[in-house]
DNA sequence: ATACTATATCGCCATTCGACGATTAACTAT
DNA sequence: ATAGTTAATCGTCGAATGGCGATATAGTAT
């Protein structure tokens, strides 16, 4: 039994690894911080009742409005939300299909 | 239907939702960089095998050596690898309990 | 004891991040 | 037209990150 040595074929990368990983690691940055995640986890529960967001997520995450706003932008970016104007204020959505995405990217590296 | 009126119990938070959400963006922040993610995808591979790692991870990654070592020690602080001595070599394994436990943080956020 | 190997740590640098206040932009309401 | 509200952007600051080479450490082998 090697309990050290690996076949050099684990280290294989196709294109599609290399770009899934890259993509996992994408989404995870944006998912490496608590507020963050608060946030994913307001709008993910916000989302069973069709609703979207207009109570005060500043005051609620005890930080300044242009941090939320950073904040906000990040997951945006990761296209973990959606955000649509519904004035005067932003309906601020969970994008469901990305969350799904990164749960079948770790899926992926759990059981390859 | 309100649009856009979620109720304040939307927000509220036990002490548990608090340190789930913390230990979850604490270990995507140790999976927010592709070759950490690409060094777990290779140790679980190898878990399989019930092998460890001896090849040489740094000329796979293109790193330097003490890069790679630096993301090593990133993710063995946040308990998704182990690293047990096995002269004159280290073994690091993957903790599949703790990239499970990850999963199902996810899943609670995806599924409230 | 000496040489060798593998890994961790140190020091340094450039870049990014997280936070804030202040300002701007877009839209409403009066 | 004016005032008010909401959110994005700007500028700034300190802290953290990612990278490297060089050095230190621990163990093996000769």
């Amino acid at each position: 039994m090697p309990q050290c040595s690996p076949a050099s074929s684990i280290f294989e990368r196709t294109a599609e690894d290399v770009v899934n990983e890259e993509q996992f690691a994408a989404i995870a940055k944006a998912l490496a911080h608590p507020a963050r995640v608060r946030i994913v986890a307001i709008l993910t529960e916000l989302e069973t009742r069709n609703g979207c967001l207009n109570s005060d997520l500043v005051t609620e995450l005890g930080l300044a409005q242009s941090t939320v706003s950073e904040h906000l932008r990040i997951l945006k970016k990761a296209k973990l939300i959606t955000a649509e104007p519904q004035p005067p204020r932003m309906c601020y959505r969970i994008n469901s299909e990305q969350l799904a995405r990164f749960s079948t990217l770790l899926a992926k590296i759990q059981a390859p």
